[in-house]
RNA sequence: GUGGGUGUAGCUCAGCUGGUUAGAGUGCCGGGUUGUGGCCCCGGAGGUCGAGGGUUCAAAUCCCUUCACUCACCCCA
């Protein structure tokens, strides 16, 4: 028979994996909640028009890499790319504004975008995404990122390098655009082809190439920064003094673009050097004009997204140092020390002891072997010899040495040593 | 969508310019101790050599096609 494998982008975590995963959910969740952040829980299927409207329609995500699908003939619907759409949908949809001025929501799952897999970069990824709605405040978005950073820290990642930049709002961006369509419209030839390409659908993109021709044009071209409006300028000086005040390192980087037509004013990065091509371990921003364009009222809003799978791999923990080991493993011999067994193990199961029995009948030293292999610190011993006595072998597996201990008072010790270990 | 690299045991890999029953390490199972783990020793199971076609007396090895994985472009978390 032809066995099944996952779909190509897909990948299935295994147990080992997966306990990092569960640390990095657990640590976001106690950091998030004493900033004040509560979790939601969006479907995974949204209807189309959602990200067209969100995203943008000219993004690449919508253009060319969503799953979408018409729905027994009469709506489209997509699979998610990003989280940020639907959270504000629901925020609109369940009129959250009206309850409190300001919301701060976090959600974590899978998102789905149909690109070529390569290191770092899957069909179906994970994100962790956070977002503040009702502020513009720039202390809102210094604080947001001083909880990312902190976050990130608390997992052991210290050498991630930060990068902020603003995009400007819906009066001072469009000036830079003409700006910028203007100045590379005349060195067009210069350029590569997909920069080319870029002026025409979106000319900030241009900064983000990577080709060195492209970036010689560009030094001379003129800056975002410097097409800021008084509002914005202030906004972003402000944003910058707080992450100082904060102690949170940071470099502004002008060129720094987002591929989501929503964002404006501050964005943000998080790169590192060791996860080559896809490097951007978090992304995130403002997206002020976004709950109205999605038919919400003007309501500020901002966010990031941290990429699970980019951030796990970073981790440097040992597969198995999360491991959970049993402390008692119990090698029963023969049938009727089995079913005795079987009862005292889930006996103690139930009292919360990690405890584990084989009922394969094996030798005692295939079992024993099995008790080791697992780490188990004490291994009980139960054959006929016991059964007659009524009375176990406990052996400590770090010193070797063995009590006998009767069936009547095997789940009190044991109690009593969990405790203690 | 475009390029490059790689596909041999569960895992990591060796296999020279084609040559006989395709190997190692590790893991798994068992034995050395008829009821005692780790270290050591011995044995065993496990492979359509990614798939299909071609060249040849002979293909894991050479050629073609295809698929998968992977890295990079692109894109982004």
């Amino acid at each position: 028979m032809e066995i099944i494998t996952a779909v190509r982008g897909f990948k299935d975590i295994l147990p080992g994996e997966a306990v990092k995963w569960h640390f990095v959910e657990q640590t976001a969740r106690t950091i998030f909640s004493s900033f004040g952040f509560r979790e939601i829980r969006l479907p995974l299927l949204e209807k189309t028009e959602l990200f067209k409207r969100g995203i943008g329609e000219a993004t690449d995500i919508v253009e060319k890499e969503m799953y979408t699908f018409l729905d027994k003939g009469d709506e489209y619907l997509t699979m998610r790319p990003e989280a940020t759409a639907g959270v504000i949908r629901a925020y609109i949809e369940h009129s959250l504004f009206a309850a409190d001025p300001v919301v701060k929501l976090f959600t974590m799952g899978p998102m789905f975008r149909r690109e070529r897999p390569q290191k770092g970069r899957y069909r179906q990824f994970h994100q962790i995404d956070a977002e503040v709605l009702g502020s513009d405040d720039p202390q809102t978005d210094a604080e947001l990122i001083f909880m990312l950073v902190h976050l990130l820290h608390t997992l052991g990642l210290m050498s991630l390098k930060l990068e902020i930049n603003s995009l400007g709002c819906r009066d001072c961006r469009p000036a830079f655009r003409t700006a910028i369509t203007e100045f590379l419209s005349g060195k067009e030839g210069e350029l590569c082809g997909d920069c080319q390409r870029r002026l025409h659908t979106n000319p900030l993109r241009v900064f983000d190439c990577k080709v060195k021709e492209c970036q010689q044009v560009l030094a001379s071209a003129p800056r975002l920064l410097d097409f800021l409006c008084d509002a914005c300028r202030d906004h972003f000086e402000e944003v910058q003094g707080t992450l100082t005040l904060y102690g949170t390192p940071f470099s502004v980087n002008s060129r720094m673009v987002r591929g989501l037509d929503y964002y404006t004013r501050t964005t943000f990065e998080l790169t590192t050097e060791s996860l080559g091509a896809q490097n951007a371990v978090v992304g995130g921003g403002r997206f002020d004009g976004l709950v109205k364009d999605l038919g919400g009222p003007e309501i500020a809003g901002i966010g990031f997204a941290i990429g699970m799978e980019r951030l796990v791999s970073m981790l440097a923990l040992a597969d198995d140092g999360l491991d959970q080991r049993p402390l008692l493993y119990i090698a029963a011999l023969g049938d009727g020390a089995k079913k005795k067994s079987g009862l005292i193990c889930n006996r103690l199961r139930i009292k919360g002891i990690y405890a584990e029995i084989d009922y394969s009948g094996k030798s005692l030293k295939s079992q024993m072997k099995r008790a080791d292999k697992l780490g188990c610190r004490y291994t009980l011993i139960v054959g006929d010899r016991e059964m007659d006595e009524q009375i176990a072998e406990l052996r400590d597996m770090r010193s070797s040495s063995q009590i006998k201990i009767s069936f009547d008072k095997i789940e009190d010790y044991v109690i009593n040593i969990a405790k203690e270990n």
